[in-house]
DNA sequence: CCTTGTATAGAAAGCGCTTGCTGTAACGCT
DNA sequence: AGCGTTACAGCAAGCGCTTTCTATACAAGG
């Protein structure tokens, strides 16, 4: 029925080890066997199946990468640019690589299946993008987890994750504090004094650090924060919207509203203008990320631009042991602050 | 050094194929014995090898979803419906299957070598999204290789693509002909005569389908088309912003663009607006897909409603064989005509 | 001409699991 | 009591490949 490689090697007149060197080609062949071979392998439409394969050789060219939400170019972005390092003919010498990307969504549970579903396949390497939960079981379980995959010989990258201490991870981590700092130091710069803050999943490290910012940059200017002033919701613009309306029924005063993520700060925007506020002469948005269509908003999107192309590019390349890790196994990645349209002094 | 079968077996003090249908569950093993076992995979932390159970039984629960470009949400929302309804314990009764998600970056050559990988791992199902290629070898290339996994058992579904003819694929195709039509329609109804296109790759079938679509509306209210008011791009803004420069270069008098997709759609808005133009009272705008951040524009984009997540879960659950597939194979999923801010009655 | 070395091919032993078939008790029936 | 059933559990034969070790052939060196 399926042609396996005792077919080919019988056409071929040679013997299966043989036409396993062909195709692994990492043993002496005479160049005629070998030509031989192929074309065997080549008339008969020889397909090497994967499991036997990975079985005996106890390896597989399988990569798993981990989204928290496929649907969010965020993640669309550093999983495009992870694969392109690592799989399909895209990149590189050395045999071709299954690199698959599996979302989440955002679940703990779906989290640590995927990871078993990869240590099942034993993957070559596994790259977990995006913030963590800080859920205390849950974030041991994954640990765990990543420290039986690294022992199993599975490499680990985190991108745009914070370290994963005790384990064989390497991390590469935005800092978002810092961008957070970065952006309120800004707004403040211009004036404001009354800033709203949406901010993500309580639960989520990208929040806390973005958060984190934001807050530093408040009380290094001295300015004492209202408990109010801070909204919490999902990382989308829906949640954006409803998290405004909420904050300008709190306190009508504010002068702007910084964003959890550009998603979030685009439905921010929406709700100001349907409540009849322009951006930002009446109020200004900040976003982070700098997704693409944040320049396209209109005004366009202040925000802090993070590399995600880069830090998935080399996040692959990690993965695939082509370039080296960073000292230590941690790299910081900075974003740069991005002002544009909808930022703007306070009115009054 | 790692934990297998035989390892758990000794522990509970069976044998291997009693622990190994314990786990596969299809084969009555009394309580007691299942319970013993079950303690023994837990103590031993045993995770099932893949690769060895896939060879064993000749079938793997890897379920493959190709996507032209992962970084697009009209791309990601699919995955995730799709995704969904297959993977991780987010859905169903019957074995956790592995949904990995390939990113072909819209290359024909990756598209083939991510059925092969796919075909390798002896993959369940393969759903293929999105347009594709016209290239003839290519086409034909890829229909073989549909058909060789057809034959194999891999159940494939294409989603947002044409059928493939031979083989024994199920199509759930987007009737983009006729949201091509309607939407033209509308621009032609509030009064335009002058409508730039801005169409994608030529050869994909999308592009070709939606541009058939806009010309059968021209053509039904008998408006003779200028050949200089279609521009061929990529799919994304910055093909949009230059696309439509080039556009009002060739016929400054158009009152209407019509893009080929959102994306396009917001380019073409940010060059009317650097162009002095403002949207839509010099010149109206359409998009396609309705993405989630086409509403966020200003004005908010008037477009067509592709039902993207419900498509994706469709046919997630037809790949999994979880719902009937349509009569004949084949089924016409219609978009929704989404008036917006973004179309107007043109001036003068 | 025989020994040693080098290049290449084959034999065969698994890799860790699934499953058809073969026991073997315990059970129910006449 | 005798016999057919039923319900489990185990044996053992692979699944299709990789890889170690061994065999062969020929070239070169003494």
């Amino acid at each position: 029925m399926t042609v396996t490689l005792a077919d080919v090697a019988a056409r071929a007149q040679v013997s299966p080890a043989t036409v396993s060197r062909v195709l692994n080609g990492n043993y002496p062949v005479a160049a005629t066997t070998r030509e031989r071979v192929l074309r065997a392998v080549d008339e008969l439409d020889y397909v090497l199946n994967g499991p036997a394969s990975a079985l005996a050789a106890a390896t597989s060219d399988l990569v798993g990468i981990l989204v928290n939400d496929i649907a969010d170019p965020f993640f669309g972005i550093m999983a495009s640019a992870i694969q392109s390092e690592i799989g399909g003919p895209g990149g590189r010498a050395g045999g071709e690589r299954l690199a698959v990307v599996c979302n989440t969504g955002g679940s703990p549970e779906r989290e640590l299946t995927y990871l078993t579903l990869l240590q099942r396949q034993r993957a070559a390497a596994v790259v977990l993008t995006g913030g963590a939960m800080e859920n205390e079981p849950h974030a041991a379980a994954v640990a765990a987890k990543l420290r039986r995959l690294g022992e199993a010989g599975t490499r680990i990258v985190l991108c745009g994750r914070p370290p994963a201490p005790e384990t064989t991870a390497i991390a590469l981590t935005f800092d978002n504090r810092g961008g957070g700092r970065e952006l309120t130091e800004h707004l403040i710069g211009l004036g404001h004094r009354r800033l709203g803050y949406i901010a993500g999943p309580e639960e989520r490290t990208t929040t806390r650090h973005r958060l984190e910012g934001h807050r530093a940059a408040l009380a290094a200017a001295g300015i004492e924060e209202d408990p109010r002033w801070t909204v919490h919701g999902r990382y989308d613009r829906r949640a954006g919207y409803e998290a405004t309306l909420e904050l300008l029924r709190r306190d009508p005063s504010l002068t702007a509203v910084v964003a959890a993520n550009d998603s979030v700060a685009l439905g921010a925007c929406a709700a100001l203008r349907d409540s009849g506020l322009r951006i930002p002469d009446d109020v200004s948005v900040a976003g982070f990320d700098d997704l693409p269509f944040s320049i396209d908003a209109m005004p366009s999107l202040t925000t802090v631009r993070l590399p995600l192309a880069e830090a998935g590019a080399r996040a692959g390349r990690i993965a695939m042991g082509r370039e080296e890790p960073p000292p230590g196994g941690i790299a910081t990645v900075r974003g740069e602050l991005m002002v544009r349209g909808s930022s703007g002094v306070p009115r009054e």
